[in-house]
DNA sequence: CATAGTATTTAGCCTAATCTAAAAATATTT
DNA sequence: AAATATTTTTAGATTAGGCTAAATACTATG
């Protein structure tokens, strides 16, 4: 049984885990939980005595079998719960995070599985993340960036890199969400801002904005 | 702000005082928190500073006006989310309480008002306990003990006393639930032991059943 | 109404999770 | 490769919430 806050560092070093292959530095966790990095060596060290990271000094910690495991079962409640304020308590996918991040602690296995049930095992949340199973296995799809889509060539949104507020009400603003589909009609060469189609519309977007939104071809 | 702590303090303050007119003695929430006395009186003295607590040494607390809202706060959104797991998530009416205790404490306006409407702002909970609204107003119904229904006298099971699972699982199996019909058909004067017809079925009831169970003529 | 018994508070200590400041190790640059 | 910069760890302190043991205040009984 983990407290509140071993559940966020693990989560955090499951997360920090996915775009770094190597291991994760002490630093870069201290600026996603929000502490000083001494006192992430702190918990670091504590987490190591459970056996849920290997931790060597100076060499920063990766999530054993048994880590990673108590972080998928954070995700899958963070995303399920995720998908519940959306589609049934009226929430948009920009003013579900706070929230989940409270919900992902509640321990009841009976919980978990039948909001999955009640929600009828949705295999994605609002985001377009892939959802764990009672497994937790999950399938994402082989998805890419918008950067790297090919002229004239027909795609769907399927997630989005960024998840912050500000980005996804822009989203909303500029009509694009999940399943939106997109193509690109021109890649400008000098700045590598993109005009698109999305839906009915055609808009223009930065590279900044197209490197945060996954498709798929 | 309140931390999950000082939440369990006033909700245990707040239903201690619904059963003493007077104030609420450091031993009997010491009992309910799980807590020794001494770290109760602590507990008050910092409740006592935010203003939440009427406190003084030797002679109990009472909650004041702003610790009252707080505890109904509280007691909404046990209640809500209790109704939730038994219409929604096949929980049984003994099986919700831990899960409650746990999502009581979930900081989210809009998450318990949408729960609210989602549930088509129900008045009470599957133990027949009344859900304070958004204003914090709440109505019970004007309810009696089982052991003071008059013989022959039509009345519905409208709430439970004791919320023990031990009690809850005996009803079920009786299948005495809210709502069923209950009508006294014999006291017993030596135990006072009742036999009474609850639904289809005639059975027998003790006295310390009887008194854990609430009706409406 | 004095005294025994119970309830409450005080004093001092413990643990988890944080912090700051300083020391040690690693990385980078010249 | 030495010097400098950055990252990480250590040491010692702090806060919230809890504990035990001892002191103090209330309550009830003879």
């Amino acid at each position: 049984m983990q407290t509140l806050s071993t559940e966020d560092y693990l989560k955090a070093i499951y997360h920090a885990s996915q775009s770094t292959s190597s291991t994760v530095a002490t630093t870069s966790i201290a600026n996603k939980i929000g502490a000083k990095p001494s006192s992430v060596t702190d918990m670091f060290k504590k987490l190591s005595e459970q056996k849920l990271v290997k931790y060597e000094k100076y060499q920063g910690v990766s999530l054993t079998k048994e880590g990673v495991k108590t972080a998928l079962r954070i995700v899958r409640k963070h995303r399920l719960w995720e998908s519940f304020l959306v589609s049934h308590l009226n929430f948009n996918w920009d003013e579900v995070h706070q929230v989940a991040e409270q919900l992902e602690h509640i321990q009841s296995e009976k919980l978990t599985n039948e909001l999955e049930r009640f929600l009828d095992y949705p295999t994605h949340d609002p985001h377009g993340d892939p959802i764990p199973n009672r497994a937790l296995f999950m399938k994402s799809y082989n998805k890419i960036l918008l950067t790297e889509l090919p002229l004239n060539k027909e795609a769907v949104c399927v997630g989005v890199k960024d998840n912050s507020s500000d980005f996804l009400r822009y989203l909303d603003r500029r009509q694009i969400g999940i399943g939106t589909p997109i193509l690109v009609l021109h890649r400008e060469d000098f700045d590598r801002s993109l005009h698109i189609q999305a839906g009915n519309s055609t808009l223009m977007i930065t590279q900044k904005t197209a490197e945060n939104i996954y498709i798929k071809p």
